[in-house]
DNA sequence: CTGTTAGCGCATTCAC
DNA sequence: GTGAATGCGCTAACAG
């Protein structure tokens, strides 16, 4: 067994076959008809040279990867761990691939990260919460193919797949006013954000809809730090009157019952608390979440087969949006 | 602004700018000492052209991919999450991109799919947690260069990064005993998992060193509903004198809490719980969970470094382990 | 300092 | 049915 210092080349194996690369190639890709005793001297040679073609090669001549990119602002947020995985595991089935690329939350290079994603890669799946509809839209202009997340209606002309963060919000809102709570805290994700813009919509439309329910807004975030530190801000609109809060997302809901807890406030006693998102841990908390589940990884399977689409040259699907199906737990009940 | 139905090739600039294509790829790799006067023709017809180079074909020249696969078990898991981003940030820096391959818990074809990562990339992390260890020495010398994560010691000459589980065990027995703790439980992980042989043997240390402590190992798993699930076999060993649980990771911990608490039993009152990981929820947990901190980051970062040496070239670096720091929380306390 | 030439490894014409 | 030639887009020698 003869080590070569550099992979062997199909060169190589129709040599040692004693045919063409033609030949080679056409077994490799599995060509019908081929001569059944050449296609046995072909997967010979593969066997004794442990041959295995280019992908580079491949690539430059296919002018295809097998390869998406995925962009993500912050690979830590279950949320999009949930979707990559999604995306991953339906790609995986057709050949493709998945890259990651972590925007680390700077908004400010993630053109520039998507741009470069996409240089390496067939296409790319683009989570970009928080950029500027205008700069999305020459974005995604740039890195075609491309599906985006989340930003359903700010990009015509481009598959989205995404929550409806108003419709879920209006639907926990609902149940709370069910509930006899007419007094609310929105405790608000990330400012820029796109999918925080939605559940403020929803915040709005229940709103409208009842003239005598009051819902304050305060600054909250969108990981277990921001929950737990909007903890005065949250007891102060308590003792002024609101009987429950409804968190940006678990991560924040899930914070802020911790906070609340060491503070001695009683959950959903003495104020209810609602989350979005229905990550696993929510259903283990004390008390446990109610929230809004969006389902992770069947997102990112339609996320995968409009880009699929989208490869294959197909004309750009329908939008989907999932509505978020409301969690009734413990962290909820009626107002004292 | 024509638009072309193909981009760019470096062909289209030279000709564009008027110089030989060789000089537009000086340009492009800033090569020293090439004429200002060309420098800025070429730009020029290169934001003209909106002109970017393929990297299919720049891949098949140079060989390599600027490209590392990470192959995990479960994305799902907040310890690969945690190196898959630091691993992800780090390669960034140096101009390599990251590309993930779940094998979604099949060990059976965890080998076919790290080959196959490794045929696209120039190099591969291995998290390859259940694959037995000769099955595993054959794997990394077909898909080198190639680190190891949490394989210390099972397949010498290749660089592997990891925690010291055993060591971080011992520490975490060492605690419950000085608090009165005599008779645990220990709550396994994945059996054919290394890492849960690695906490095993850290058990059988600590028993060693004790005659008079008493460790009972019960079957566990690796998450939430794991850890809720193992709660009767927890409660019966409780009622027969066991007076705390060191659990695989947070998650079973977590998952193990919820499940007490349900059952009203008090912990750290009536038992001790404590974890292992320190994933952001265990400080959040009610009570907040005893744990062992690892440095998810740093070892992604470490990783990388690794890595990058051996796609230089550099002989195979030290190994190196991370003894984990005990993180003490409310989850345990002296036994009544 | 610049242009010309020759591959990198493969898939795909086109003749045979 | 098979083989020989051509080119994917780029970089690295080599001349000039």
């Amino acid at each position: 067994m003869t080590a070569r210092a550099h992979p062997a080349t199909i060169a190589d194996v129709a040599a040692r076959a004693g045919v063409s690369q033609a030949s080679v190639s056409r077994v490799l890709n599995g060509k019908p008809s081929v001569d059944p005793e050449i296609v046995r001297r072909v997967r010979r040679a593969v066997a004794e040279l442990g041959y295995a073609p280019s992908m580079a090669a491949r690539s430059l001549v296919h002018g295809r990867n097998q390869t998406v990119a995925m962009v993500v602002p912050d690979l830590g947020n279950p949320m999009f761990q949930g979707i990559l995985e999604g995306v991953s595991v339906a790609a995986a089935v057709d050949g493709y691939r998945v890259l990651v690329a972590d925007t680390v939350e700077r908004v400010d290079d993630e053109e520039a990260t998507a741009v470069e994603a996409r240089q390496r890669c067939d296409a790319v799946v683009l989570c970009a919460p928080r950029l500027p509809a205008d700069r999305l839209a020459r974005l995604v202009e740039r890195i075609a193919p491309v599906v985006v997340v989340n930003r359903q209606g700010d990009v015509p002309d481009v598959p989205s797949v995404g929550v409806d963060y108003a419709r879920g919000i209006r639907d926990l809102v609902g149940h709370l006013v069910a509930l006899g709570h007419r007094d609310l805290v929105y405790l608000s994700g990330p400012g820029s954000s796109r999918s925080n813009a939605d559940r403020l919509r929803g915040i709005d439309d229940a709103r409208a809809a009842d003239a005598s329910l009051r819902v304050r807004v305060l600054d909250g975030g969108s990981g277990l730090d921001d929950g737990a530190a909007a903890v005065d801000a949250v007891d102060a609109a308590r003792r002024d009157g609101a009987t429950a809060v409804v968190a940006f997302n678990d991560l924040v809901a899930l914070g802020l019952l911790t906070a609340l807890r060491r503070r001695g406030i009683d959950v959903p006693g003495e104020l209810s608390v609602a989350g979005f998102d229905d990550i696993p841990m929510a259903a283990y908390a004390a008390p446990s979440l109610t929230t809004l589940s969006v389902p992770r990884a069947e997102l990112g399977a339609q996320v995968w087969t409009r880009l699929r689409g989208l490869i294959a040259g197909e004309p750009v699907a329908h939008a989907v949006t999932f509505r978020p199906r409301l969690e009734v737990r413990e962290s909820t009940a009626a107002p004292r």
